[in-house]
DNA sequence: AATCCGTCTATTTTT
DNA sequence: TAGACGGATT
């Protein structure tokens, strides 16, 4: 036992070792949060106040399951089979795999990601005849997502405008459309889960008294309808503790409720709140700057980070004349700092929004840096994954419209538009699914459709008595489109890709399924059965894993490359060195930002989180001059430098030719940018104006800014000006009092 | 059925 | 600027 808590600090200790009663943990970041989780999780069970059996962890990731499950096996000599430790998404569809019949769910429905959403969400507006110019398919998505994230059904929801009503009636169609095929959207797991157990008594009650602790990582990311399935999970006597911290929530756009951390605890009258203040990741200087900038934000539970570790390096702040200038000059630091003997594994290049990668990867592919962009296409979101999903999902079941079309005709097979569209009228007319209307309509007749069906009924059979490995190199071979990817000049990647499926398919049966599907079952004599099923159907749980788990998103995990990636996706990292890059006004903060509710404050959490991932070293860049949406965009240098404390800052811009401003280095000058004289030259002499773009400007009620562009001319003239927190503002040249700056 | 071309859009993302 | 998408063309 000893020395499961020797190395843990008084604060984690206390964490730890907490009574059997609802707590919130404030960890803040680099402060030891996974560890506490962790070894809570491992004391309980050492004290023998808990089995395997009776805790219930709920993370955000997949990969913080996995963690947390690695971490737990290496302190517990004992297996964790039979611990329900997994994702809100991933313990919902177990939940309703194990009593799909009381969820009112088929025992293999299928489960609809993001694209197959739209896809579905698109079918049904045009069935309903919905001009998608006037209610875009993602607005009307998002409408219906966002819906069930607050726990609403169709007839629960209120409608304010146009779209709302639109949308309210695409999202009871939608609904029952789902209903028909068997297919369940993300939020709709989490929601018919809380639907389960609300309307459930017995079920509810006998996952109430067996969950006597429930633990739940990243709290401050839950949004509404996940703390209310917590609060559905919890019984008398079980036990939450929460983990969280409520500077690092950025998540509220997809529905984060950081005001879940105070619900909680008046709900529950939490008495323990313990504070996780020491960090063990950054040295001094970078946790007094992310302190001082997180003390701007007022909507706060307090905490301040500390640590042992000194001062450390002053961070560098760096302002390039152009986006290029600014990743020449990363290129060079990390140049530096490979000479010096970092691996660039533990160099993170931070942006705030993804189209600012192009700039970076040119400039570090042009030098021959190996580096890896974090985000985009995971493997089973790959169109030859997906295709190749979508048989199998067939073949598990047929009333998946959304499968029947992606492969209907893929590899092509003459179904044309017109023979899709008269099934479909076919479908609309019976109420039934396009399975249902293509083998009542072409039956066993001779048509190309009929081949699909037949195809898809041979492949049923054939894969009846098959391990899932088997099964998945039956399907694509028989589909024919690996043939179809053999021809294709492209398609050796995606022959690979295929190959790749039935590998994973092969290491699914040996350790997931098990792992997952097949937890221990605990003799529950109770009449309600439980949640660890016999491995019910290996293949409906390799389609659920392959959509609830997207994969990976890059290979080389393994090779020694710098990591380029969003802030938000650096959440939960650290690395040795950082670069935080374009830290101008309105990219970082955002403009769009600046309308939405606490929208601020959410985009200087996320500078905070960007801040602390730093151990060491932390650069943070900005330019005068970028290239956004094809237009060069001249800005001013964040706010969010101007709120950390100067002392722990260090200038190293080098003086720049056409610079001349006396003391520059010192006084607060740099935030207002200058423009290479090249563009402000060639605009002006077009424009006429006795203003340059790029120029900076004094206004007596907005203060300094500068030229962002100009339309007009004389009395006409007008000038778009940046002025940094005042935001952008087009002035009409003739009156706005402006004088140079 | 495949390809081409014009139009539109552009914050962040996991499940 | 550049990617995605939809419609039209070949």
């Amino acid at each position: 036992m000893a020395s499961l808590l020797d190395a843990l600090n008084p604060e984690q200790l206390a964490a730890v070792t907490l009574p059997h009663q609802h707590a919130l943990v404030l960890a803040g970041a680099g402060s030891g949060k996974t560890r506490v989780l962790t070894t809570r999780i491992a004391w309980l069970i050492r004290t023998g106040s808990v089995s395997p059996h009776g805790i219930i962890a709920v993370t955000f990731t997949n990969k913080a399951a996995r963690e947390m499950l690695t971490r737990i096996g290496a302190m517990l000599p004992i297996s964790t089979r039979g611990m329900w430790v997994g994702t809100f998404h991933g313990l919902c569809n177990r939940l309703l795999r194990a009593h799909h019949r009381e969820a009112k769910l088929p025992s293999t429905f299928q489960i609809l990601d993001s694209q197959d959403q739209l896809a579905l969400v698109k079918r049904v507006m045009k069935a309903m005849h919905v001009d998608e110019d006037r209610y875009p398919p993602r607005q009307v998505m998002s409408f219906i997502a966002g819906a069930k994230e607050e726990g609403r059904r169709p007839r629960d929801v209120e409608t304010y405008d146009e779209l709302s009503r639109r949308a309210h009636e695409v999202y009871a169609a939608y609904d029952e459309q789902c209903q028909k095929e068997g297919v369940a959207d993300f939020a709709e797991l989490l929601l018919r889960c809380h639907e389960l157990l609300a309307h459930n008594e017995p079920l509810r009650s006998h996952y109430q008294s067996r969950f006597r602790h429930v633990l739940v990582d990243e709290f401050q990311d839950t949004n509404r309808l996940q703390y209310r399935w917590l609060k559905l999970l919890a019984g008398p006597d079980t036990a939450i503790f929460a983990v969280g911290d409520d500077d690092q929530s950025i998540y509220a756009f997809r529905g984060a409720n950081v005001g879940n951390m105070e619900d909680f605890r008046r709900d529950f009258h939490v008495e323990n709140i313990v504070r996780l203040e020491q960090n063990y990741r950054s040295h001094g200087h970078i946790l007094d700057a992310a302190n001082a900038l997180i003390g701007h934000n007022r909507k706060r539970l307090g905490k301040n980070l500390w640590t042992s570790a000194g001062e450390g390096e002053l961070l560098r702040v760096y302002e390039a004349q152009s986006d290029g200038y600014e990743a020449n000059f990363v290129v060079e630091e990390i140049n530096a700092l490979v000479r010096d003997g970092f691996a660039r594994r533990d160099m993170a290049v931070l942006y705030r929004s993804n189209a600012q990668s192009r700039v970076l990867e040119h400039a570090l592919f042009s030098q021959g840096i190996p580096y890896r962009v974090y985000g985009g296409l995971r493997f089973f979101e790959r169109q030859e994954i997906k295709h190749a999903l979508a048989y199998l999902r067939l073949i598990a079941n047929p009333e998946d419209d959304g499968a029947f079309l992606r492969v209907v005709n893929f590899p092509t097979r003459g179904i044309g538009a017109r023979s899709i569209e008269s099934l479909q009228d076919a479908a609309r007319a019976h109420g039934a699914t396009l399975w249902h209307a293509a083998t009542t309509l072409t039956g066993k007749s001779a048509t190309s459709v009929g081949a699909f069906v037949r195809l898809i009924g041979e492949m049923r059979v054939a894969t009846a008595g098959l391990s899932l490995a088997e099964t998945v190199e039956h399907v694509i071979e028989k589909s024919g489109l690996v043939a179809h990817y053999r021809k294709e000049k492209d398609g050796a990647e995606r022959v690979e890709n295929l190959q790749e499926l039935v590998n994973a398919a092969a290491a699914f049966t040996a350790d997931d399924a098990n792992a997952a599907l097949s937890a221990a079952t605990v003799a529950s004599a109770a009449t309600v059965g439980d949640g660890d099923p016999a491995p019910a159907d290996p293949l409906s749980a390799f389609l659920a894993h392959a959509a609830l788990e997207s994969g990976d998103n890059q290979a080389g995990e393994g090779a020694d490359a710098v990591q380029l990636m969003t802030v938000h996706s650096a959440k939960g990292l650290e690395f040795h060195a950082v670069f935080i890059t374009g830290l101008e006004e309105g990219l970082f903060p955002h403009e769009s930002s600046v309308t939405e509710d606490d929208g601020l404050e959410e985009e200087r959490r996320l500078m905070y989180v960007a801040i602390t991932r730093a151990r060491t070293r932390l650069y943070l860049t900005f330019s005068q001059t970028r290239m956004l949406h094809g237009q060069t965009r001249y800005a001013v240098a964040s706010r969010f430098l101007d709120e950390l404390p100067k002392e722990a800052l260090r200038w190293v811009t080098p003086r720049l030719a056409y610079d001349v401003r006396p003391g520059r280095l010192d006084d607060r000058a740099w935030s207002a940018a200058q423009p290479p004289a090249r563009y402000a030259a060639r605009v002006a002499d077009k424009a006429g104006l006795p203003f340059r773009i790029g120029q900076n400007v004094m206004h007596p009620k907005f203060g300094q800014g500068v030229i962002v562009s100009a339309e007009g001319s004389g009395p006409e003239a007008r000038v778009q000006i940046n002025f940094g927190r005042q935001g952008m503002k087009w002035l009409q040249l003739e009156y706005a009092k402006l004088t140079a700056a």
